[in-house]
DNA sequence: AACGTGACAGCAAGCGCTTTCTACACAAGA
DNA sequence: TCTTGTGTAGAAAGCGCTTGCTGTCACGTT
């Protein structure tokens, strides 16, 4: 059988307690015993029991992240920076704390699942990143799983998601979609561009709506008029970009720029226009968002909006673990910044 | 207080015996009875206790999936492949697992760390994706962690990984690196290539040392001298990438082929290559490994050998799950396909 | 010499489930 | 009518740990 406390009590000819003080070393013990416990547990190769420790504690040591696509490195970063906060690193024994990364798929339904899983684990806290779906009854459920996990002593923390305003306990680190959407289309407006096609990620989902009203709003600011037949709405993958940008150009082939709904979508994009015979950005200008490590090595260099999702991942991390203070009020909004290179450029005459 | 299961049991005036048999579906109830008991569950809003769960039936719903960098969408793929075969698809009630995943960073010690913490939790599967570290001391730890993981209950799954011949337990499904990177550099050999750059991994890690090796019996098998200054190491990422093509490119400005350890790292040879002033492929060649979805985006489209990455992270949640039978022996291999694009050409004159 | 007073260590009562074994009722076979 | 099933429910014994409380001993203090 699996060696137990009492077991290594035993060796070590001292009590349970004991041994669990040491292992805990949340109350005094000679060092003496500490040393004569410690080398039982080496011994017998002990393990602790995580349930049982879990039951009898009421706590446990999971932290939960949930992304909505793990493949994609958008996510993918921010749970790296999370993680990397949460193994105990600036801290010491005890502070083992299992990261675990849950991939919803973008499913609401998978979303609470995973929610009740954790909420069922005790989870010490909860980090969920990337846009939420808009659609009221699921948003209202996700809210009230937070409260309750929120009762439950989880700390939950939002990062790169709007605020839930009926689950305060919250805390949330929002990405500003909408100001970065406006920059991008205010930057490809300023260099003479009027005819935008955009390519929007999937419906009801708020970073989706955040990004399309930034670009929207810098349209309107220049008075150009907002086509609904310049915008397509697509997964954010590369393919609905390469799909996009060939409808997009069935219904206007005098367009002079594609801003897509994210990095990813932008290269798809890109792969269509050099199919359709164009060059970027001599004949039409590309833009993406996010500003992931593949950007850069596109051909041309892909002008988009940089978001600090490293650091960001890694705020949160600190808050979920109590190491950070959380932001006044609870909501903190994380900006991007424009990075214009070469896929952006005047428009042909 | 939170709701307990005795809670529910009276509220559905039956003992608690009966309420934990109903929930967990494994014993025979009344239908009238199991209806009351659900009503109660419903209208306490009782979540089960996980752990306490765990400690009683001596086992637990969590799935641990270890990655070496889960911002990387090797990794990223492979994990979401596994977790959509974990999380109860084909399965119904009861079948809810957590499919946890966890990023090592590709440090020995986190590895183990994980591996523990794991084990603590008496996790009921554990799959390590990737090429693991080659050094003794801790191979031999992480063979003896598995062994231990296995005798306590634990399906251990390898994928995308060499089999550990001391913990013969672990199901293995290698990819064949050796293999994959020999037909590489064969089809740059046979387009005339003879002085060929190889920007490996890092060094003392299974993947690495596959591909290198098959690279140079492909070398070897058509008399080609492997000069080891036409071999330079980096880590798998763009910048790695970037700067040993530079040092390449110092060593013998001749060359007419880089080989790159994986696609991102192909892709900083690219831009390395580009900044030199040199054509793609009309000067250098440039061939990558796995065929990550961005690969075929690059321009132009990069030459690399695709890892059935999705078809094998799924398999190898399968057979975690017990849903799949074993390959016989316990060990598999998966092959990749050649892919040959747009950035590999006849060498210049 | 009697008496705090720390500093440690142990006892034992749970934590909230699961599961074996037992109990009971009713139907069916002898 | 008495036994043997069959289907369902409960009693209760843990699972392996944590922790409040109760000693115990060795020292200062009066």
């Amino acid at each position: 059988m699996t060696v137990t406390l009492a077991d290594v009590a035993a060796r070590a000819q001292v009590s349970p307690a004991t041994v669990s003080r040491v292992l805990n070393g949340n109350y005094p013990v000679a060092a003496s015993t500490r040393e004569r416990v410690l080398r039982a547990v080496d011994d017998l190769d002990y393990v602790l029991n995580g349930p049982a420790s879990s039951l009898a504690a009421a706590t446990s040591d999971l932290v939960g992240i949930l992304v909505n696509d793990i493949a994609d490195p958008f996510f993918g970063i921010m749970a790296a920076a999370i993680q990397s906060e949460i193994g105990g690193p600036g801290g010491r024994a005890g502070g083992e704390r299992l990261g675990v990364v849950c991939n919803t798929g973008g499913s609401p339904e998978r979303e609470l699942t995973y929610l009740t899983l954790l909420q069922r684990q005790r989870a010490a806290a909860v980090v969920l990143t990337g846009g939420a779906v808009e659609d009221a009854p699921h948003a209202a459920a996700v809210a009230a799983k937070l409260r309750k996990l929120g009762d439950a002593g989880t700390q939950v923390v939002l990062c790169g998601r709007p605020p839930a305003p009926d689950a305060p306990e919250a805390i949330a680190l929002t990405f500003d979609n909408r100001g970065g959407g406006q920059q991008l289309t205010e930057h490809l407006i300023g260099l003479g561009h009027r005819r935008l096609g955009y390519i929007a990620g999937p419906e009801e989902r708020t970073t989706t709506r955040h990004r399309l009203e930034g670009h929207r709003a810098a349209l309107a600011a220049h008075d150009i008029e907002d086509d609904p037949r310049r915008t397509v709405h697509g997964r954010y993958d590369r393919r609905a970009g390469y799909e996009a940008t060939l409808e997009l150009l069935r219904r206007d082939p005098s367009l002079t720029a594609v801003v897509a709904a994210n990095d990813t979508v932008a290269l798809g994009a890109c792969a269509a226009l050099r199919e359709a015979g164009l060059r970027i950005p001599d004949d039409v200008s590309v833009a993406g968002f996010d500003d992931l490590p593949f950007s850069i090595d596109a051909v041309p260099a892909l002008t988009t909006v940089r978001l600090p999702l490293s650091e960001a991942g890694a705020r949160a991390g600190r808050i979920a673990m109590g190491r950070e203070e959380p932001p006044p009020g609870g909501i903190a909004t994380v900006r991007g910044e424009l990075m214009v290179r070469g896929s952006t450029g005047v428009p042909r005459a």
